[in-house]
DNA sequence: TTGTAAGCGTTATCAT
DNA sequence: ATGATAACGCTTACAA
């Protein structure tokens, strides 16, 4: 019977010293691969670790070294499609350096985001990469973090601080949205938009407003509405659309899911997409290639956003108060589906 | 300018304890609210650290209970919507009960499936609540996990092991479902299957065949075709189902993404459904309601699914030893829209 | 009612 | 090249 089957607990370095009639300090050594160890001792003690399948403790690393090595993740959603996949991208580059993700959603309320730092913070997570909730106007539990030294940076959803920020070009996607559909020779064109507070949103709103300047389209007021982004506000908004006294030929939409709403709503009034009414949405999800009609939306590279929000984190953990905050505007791309091909 | 602002340093019960002139133990005893502790002194205690924003140290914590607290979650990718919203569930149930959660995603891999038990073990999760890669086939990460009496809840994709369980009444979804289908009118009923040793998989399989059987309808046996759960997988098992000489009147699809892809692939090929060829998928995800034409399925209490593994998670760390694993089944329900209303 | 001291598993600073 | 020892922040006998 060996001594791990023996008793239940975790191999630590005691038990390794002791076996081997040595200090802990020199196992800890040799376990680093530090030099000025004597080489057989090093390898005695690799080879017992191994056999006893010894595995640090990273909580007792944590306390010595004040650090925990986690990133604490906080996203208004787990079941939005683009931040599971953000978190995809984030855990990738997080594992490679040696971090572990904590993730908190905040359900888009603000309470709870305040909740979740407090929680992720009693863990003592290192530092934070989030975006921000719809709801969200006031910073300060943000504020509050920086002024501790506590890394920050922000994706997506940002807001006005001085961190790290990893955005797509909202602006020009928009433009690139609205021109797409000036070109296909739609005159009246509505924008379900997203919550006004969120930069994100008014950027797409400014992009569909200077697409439409700039080549001197007819803008009617009324026919910008407001989404929260969902399916069902997407469905409200179809709805408003349709009583507008201009009757809309083109949408452009803040996301595909508010696009799949109103795509529904449309259809299910009789209208031909995009013969009567043609539609773009934006961050191309996997299920908007097989919407009926294929919809042609705005493509966001997702896991590329989340790999350099944490690569940026990382880069901030090892300069610490050398690391100047920089933002990264990573770009979009149209793609063309039958939502839009009349 | 106050203790805090002074120092980055998180503040500590031995702060409080300097400043108060007392020991930490008295803090200690205070914060926790134990008795025999004078009133007076407890107010103080309470007052400073509220002032002072004391948040205590969940490391040392662990590391003196020897154990930390959190959850660690093994899913196979968080992108799928039944995970992303079964982890809502868990995290739901843990923060509540004081648990943190923290989640590896397998891509469906069998070595990263290991690799992340391992990475979560050094952060000395207590315990895991897993759903296995439709690779798995071999269970000794799961087995040793056992034996070192480290708890263990597997959900949805489970195994044959000695643990709690949670998972839907896949059979008798998959039953209800394709009696829905024979009750419409459809004879040659085809079936979308997912990876063979998934028991999820074959219990659905067995389901659809009773219901076949037991309404004494023909089984075409190469009607059946396996899909790996994704879209893709479902557009080419459309396609392979358009191939067989026997043409299906209907499809029961393991679950709603493969049921998009056979549904796209059918429209493409001009069928109407379900006029042509009628579908059902399982696991109603939002979209689902949208599809054109929406998708007659069969829901699962996803949410629920998550927090009862949780539950179930926690009690087993209370009891112990004690605790006697019990696999909770919980119901579905057949959800007719209209991929099914001829 | 309160304080002292040991301990959780590790690293780091001195000695030796 | 190695060993003591203190420290990280907290809990917990045991003393007082």
């Amino acid at each position: 019977m060996t001594l791990q089957t023996m008793k239940n607990e975790q191999v630590t370095i005691k038990d390794i010293a002791k076996l081997l009639g040595i200090s802990t300090s020199t196992v800890s050594r040799a376990l680093r691969g530090m030099p000025d160890v004597n080489p057989d001792t090093k390898q005695a003690v690799h080879e017992l670790a191994e056999q006893l399948n010894y595995q640090p403790n990273l909580v007792a690393l944590s306390l010595v070294k004040k650090r925990t090595k986690t990133i604490g993740v906080i996203i208004p959603s787990f079941t939005t499609y683009f931040y599971s996949k953000a978190i995809c991208g984030i855990q990738e580059v997080a594992l490679d350096a040696g971090y572990h993700i904590m993730v908190c959603q905040t359900n888009e309320d603000y309470k709870t985001e305040i909740k979740n730092i407090d929680i992720l913070l009693s863990s003592r997570v290192d530092g934070f990469i989030a975006s921000i909730t719809r709801e969200t106007e006031n910073y300060d539990h943000y504020t509050q973090l920086i002024q501790r030294g506590i890394p920050l940076v922000l994706f997506n959803r940002i807001c006005d601080l001085e961190v790290p920020k990893v955005v797509v070009d909202d602006y020009g996607g928009a433009y690139k949205a609205t021109k797409h559909l000036i070109d296909i020779g739609c005159t009246k064109i509505a924008h379900i938009a997203g919550p006004d507070h969120l930069y994100l949103c008014r950027n797409r709103l400014r992009g569909f407003l200077d697409a439409m300047k700039d080549h001197k389209m007819k803008i009617y007021e009324n026919l910008v509405v407001y989404s929260d982004f969902s399916i069902e506000s997407g469905m409200q908004c179809g709805r408003e659309l349709l009583q507008k006294s201009v009757k809309p030929d083109a949408v452009f939409a803040v996301c595909d899911t508010a696009a799949y709403g109103a795509m529904h709503v449309f259809k299910s009034k009789g209208l031909q997409i995009p013969a009567d009414i043609a539609i773009v949405g934006y961050t191309n999800e996997p299920l908007s290639e097989l919407t009926e009609p294929s919809l042609t939306t705005i493509s966001q590279p997702i896991f590329k956003i989340g790999k350099t929000a944490a690569e940026m984190f990382i880069q901030m953990m090892n300069e610490g108060k050398e690391y100047i905050p920089e933002t990264r505007i990573l770009s979009t791309e149209l793609i063309i589906r039958n939502s839009t091909r009349k």
